[in-house]
DNA sequence: TGCTAATCGATAGTATTACTATTATGTTTG
DNA sequence: CAAACATAATAGTAATACTATCGATTAGCA
């Protein structure tokens, strides 16, 4: 399977970047080191300055590829979606019983994450790091509703979009199929989230009840009894 | 009934402030204002030097209530937690019902905000809107572990597992109270913030479909055949 | 009434951040 | 070999997030 899908990309909207990293080295420098930055002293914390000492490389250059740290956070979770979106259509694909794909797709999106050996320079499990520390920071700015128009969430919109059609192929006369998919998605990296800073506030100590109760949140919703 | 709480106080864990603001004229103007400015330029745009200018006052006066304007957010979340807190006993105290408890419960946590007369200083729907635009900011830090042993998000912690209880009554043999009550909060937020910038991503776009969402998610969730 | 402490406003100053601009240097490519 | 391009180095700017100091006002209270 990593030989088949040895070139593939995650296409991320050019707006985005000013450079597209993924043409050079130096790009891909600074995306492989800025993720193990970001997720060590937090995006806050993170600056161009301080990944260029890190990478041996100069401020400025890290600005030809990225406008500013709020993009290339963008970037990074556009990839990260991307990925996701990827894995769930590889891992769904060929699966035709609609209930059985369903219980795929929770398992996808809902199991801890593990390195994927098909993209070198970017290190899996780190980034998803950053995605749950970080949770929706991309998001929560002023200007979220320019950037949206822009295209700079299409990823994201996607992947929700396509799991909320994956529920309605499963229960067709379920009335909030998409409300449930974006409940999920954010809320199983929430409980990731509070697993390892507010244990007190969840349950999900081990990714196996995670998975169970995500799992039985959703199919004890779809059953017939339960929507008008 | 407003008559009767017109000495209510939410109470705030004083390491959060510097100097109380609920005890002079300034420090409420302080939260007042502090609000409004929030929610119209964002938490980012926000600053004290801004705040100062707004209330006719200084920067550094401000400087004397909070140390930061990270903690100014802090004590706003804690302000508005601690209210729903108060909200949700007072609303569901008085029910014998256990089922019908959790109800009210959903009811109190997930319907729109309304302005609540016995705080005169502070106006609960901009602060609302702050808390689902500015969503878990608070906690989103390099230094939410910290901040978490000094007790910043106590009030928080609380009004989950209070919430949590009410799930535990209501199905004492469901396994997931915590993740069910803190995935229904958190969630709620969510769905709101999309409604406002992603409604493509919700089904949620009005406050009845909205409370149903998440009554039934909790409810089919909770009948006993679904839980092992 | 007068003293003291607390409160607040005003001003100035600092370190850091998030960039921008410019110029130099090396490297690839046609 | 020249032109084009990528990167490095340096310097500089505006805004931010504070800190420190000092003087004026007010409030409590003996």
């Amino acid at each position: 399977m990593t030989e088949l899908l040895q070139n593939l990309r995650i296409v991320i909207n050019p707006k985005i970047f000013v450079k597209d990293p993924q043409s050079s080295d130096l790009g891909k420098r600074i995306i492989e080191q800025g993720i193990y930055l970001i997720s060590e002293i937090g995006f806050e914390r993170f600056t161009f300055r301080k990944l260029g000492q890190r990478i041996g490389s100069n401020e400025s250059s890290i600005y030809r590829y990225f406008e500013n740290k709020h993009k290339f956070l963008i970037y990074l979770n556009s990839w990260y979606w991307g990925w996701l979106e990827y894995r769930l259509v590889l891992m769904t694909n060929s699966i035709p019983d609609s209930r059985e794909k369903l219980e795929k797709a929770l398992e996808v999106l809902t199991q801890p994450v593990e390195a994927d050996p098909a993209f070198a320079h970017v290190d899996e499990v780190a980034l998803n790091n950053i995605v749950v520390n970080e949770h929706f920071k991309p998001f929560l700015t002023a200007e979220v509703d320019q950037e949206n128009k822009q295209g700079y969430f299409e990823v994201y919109k996607r992947l929700v979009g396509r799991f909320g059609q994956m529920i309605r192929d499963c229960s067709p006369d379920y009335p909030y199929a998409l409300s449930l998919a974006s409940t999920v998605l954010s809320g199983s990296l929430h409980q990731y989230y509070l697993n390892a800073h507010f244990p007190s506030l969840t349950d999900c100590s081990d990714p196996g009840v995670h998975a169970t109760f995500f799992r039985k949140l959703v199919f004890s919703n779809l059953s017939p009894s339960n929507y008008d």
